[in-house]
DNA sequence: AGATCATTTTGATAAAGATCGAAATGAAAT
DNA sequence: ATTTCATTTCGATCTTTATCAAAATGATCT
């Protein structure tokens, strides 16, 4: 992953309205939401929610595909979790006692640890 | 973790230079650095790169303490990976397929289960 | 105490992003 | 082919953010 598309992705989910979009999508797994949708169950007009749906696909996070009359976004796993990658990218330059157990290990990591 | 809160670090991260410089204090680990050392290493001026240490830190994710003459700032880790855990949190709504190989897994957990 | 050094605040300017109603687009259904 | 429905683009306004030189701060060393 590049710093651009790291900064896009960031800026992106820095908004209120679209980091509880992307975390819903998250959330809806692969079946994914359509636009409408999720404009009602966040309470956002559509045209607002078109802009901050653009930004999010194209800084990557998601991906549309139509079904029938719909429009499905879904949540970009894989970009996210380049994304994380990145900012993790050789945490504590490879320390002995960084990523077992202390630093730089997600909440994920460290129950598996456990 | 707050949705506020996870905006503040959101929006700190995306820009260019608070990136490199969390990254840096990311790879520098628990010594840190100083804000001139980090300065100078980005090329950034020193009154520029004030205002984004006091973002970043005013979102939580570096901690600064003085050490002599300088000023050491060095990476929030446990705020990075609740960020983190912020935004993969309940991932596919807890479908099976999830969490175990595929979608919502970090690159660090992959190697974990591979 | 006074000098010195690293960092932060100020202030002024320039650039980017958010909001939402109304009009336009574009595909699917009848 | 025409209607219908979901979503996107336009346009105008407002708020937020980035930049950096110069001055101010604030702690350390002599």
């Amino acid at each position: 992953m590049k710093a651009d598309a790291a900064i896009a992705a960031l800026g992106a989910l820095a908004q209120e309205h679209r980091l509880a979009l992307f975390r819903l999508l998250v959330q809806a797994g692969e079946s994914g939401l359509a636009a409408g949708m999720i404009a009602e169950t966040l309470g956002v007009p559509n045209s607002s929610l078109s802009f901050h749906l653009a930004q999010l696909r194209e800084a990557g996070l998601v991906l549309q595909e139509r079904q029938h009359r719909s429009i499905i976004y879904r949540a970009n796993y894989p970009a996210m979790n380049a994304l994380v990658a990145y900012l993790m990218e050789n945490c504590c330059a490879g320390a002995a006692d960084c990523g077992a157990g202390a630093a730089c290990e997600t909440p994920a990591q460290e129950r598996k640890s456990a």
